[in-house]
DNA sequence: ACGTGTGAACCGATTCACAGCA
DNA sequence: TGCTGTGAATCGGTTCACACGT
């Protein structure tokens, strides 16, 4: 019931149910139990039901969730009513497709700007984002209020350019570059690492199978 | 010392452990510490010692780790020795920045094709890699005895492609789109969803920070 | 009867603490 | 003494089991 101690497992497992509500929403189903989420996502339903509690009694005994306030409240514990501007620092291939990338939009982020050092990059528009100078983060994160960054400059430069970031005001930086980055315990940080995921898959799919 | 039940959290560790024994030796370190692994990566000096102490005693007590000898050791796990032959299927913005991604070399991965539907893409060639018509999977999984398959296709597609990737023989996939593919226990599967990470992020940064 | 909400039990992973070897 | 390797203790997250509301 108290909003205590929620993992972060438990928060992606919400956008998940976020996003697995509204496409149940578009086929017109209102009511859904926990088993049928169970069964569309890979989560038990004890688990759907334990992450839902730590913010409130949201179902109805005996009957399952109503979809549409659901997603609410979900929307409502994202912050998703208020659009989240955000920037993409490094304008190479990947930022290039973190630009285009459709999926952010649904969570209402907008990405106001991307930045480069590469004379010839900065100035020019892709989808409607405009190239800017690095010179010129603090300045667009302080006027489009950003809070979120991508990192996508080469791993060499990463650590000095999330320190600017910080420095500008930047509360949670979403890291691509292969580098363990050193920043403050108020600075939020999320990994992708592309190389690792790959190693991994790797290790797991070189053992003999289980299942 | 038997190898036995290793977390995925060990094994993307394991990764992060060889890219970091790579850089020393290139400064010429030859001995380390478990401390001093600790200080650079964000992991405990116990863990590292307890995630390398799956695959035997690695180290020398009173002494530390030898760097080359720790990387050839994690080079054997991973199985790096050999080529591993990768795919990229869904050829659009992001299929193009993983196509291009240098970090995957370093591991002795190599991109064989990439492939997409759109026959305007068909044909062309991205650093080196042919874009390939999804029909020709098959013959090229085959042909270049294809392990692992990254998936940037769109969301309603993934899983009808992410199937006939498993009957072609695909072992591993790294699924991009954001859906929950059903597969079969005997493949590998990891997601990386960018929307969620984002969520997640959003949500971490806009609590109260501890620190 | 059905399905939620939740304390209790369980399980796995991290951390602690120290024995053992250089 | 210094640092590894590892059982034991701890912690946190998942699953179980069931009381409760509809």
């Amino acid at each position: 019931m108290k909003e205590r101690k929620v993992s972060n497992e438990t928060i992606r497992r919400l956008a998940l149910y976020l996003r697995c509500l509204r496409k149940l929403l578009k086929s017109n189903i209102n009511i859904v139990s926990s088993n049928q989420i169970s069964d569309t996502l890979n989560v038990s339903s004890e688990q759907f039901r334990k992450d839902l509690s730590y913010f409130g009694s949201l179902g109805k005994r005996g009957v399952g969730y109503r979809v549409d306030t659901l997603i609410r409240h979900l929307e409502k514990i994202f912050g998703i009513d208020e659009e989240c501007n955000i920037i993409v620092v490094g304008a190479g291939k990947l930022g290039s497709a973190l630009v285009a990338y459709p999926g952010f939009m649904n969570f209402n982020f907008r990405i106001v700007a991307a930045f480069d050092i590469d004379r010839k990059k900065i100035g020019r528009v892709w989808e409607g984002v405009k190239i800017e100078s690095i010179d010129r983060i603090s300045d667009i994160v302080k006027k489009h209020k950003v809070h979120l960054a991508m990192l996508t400059v080469p791993a060499e430069s990463a650590q000095i350019i999330a320190e600017k970031l910080v420095k500008c005001g930047i509360k949670g930086i979403l890291n691509f570059a292969p580098v363990n980055l050193e920043l403050p315990e108020s600075v939020s940080l999320l990994n992708v690492d592309m190389a690792t995921e790959l190693m991994t898959l790797r290790y797991l799919s070189g053992k003999p199978c289980r299942g």
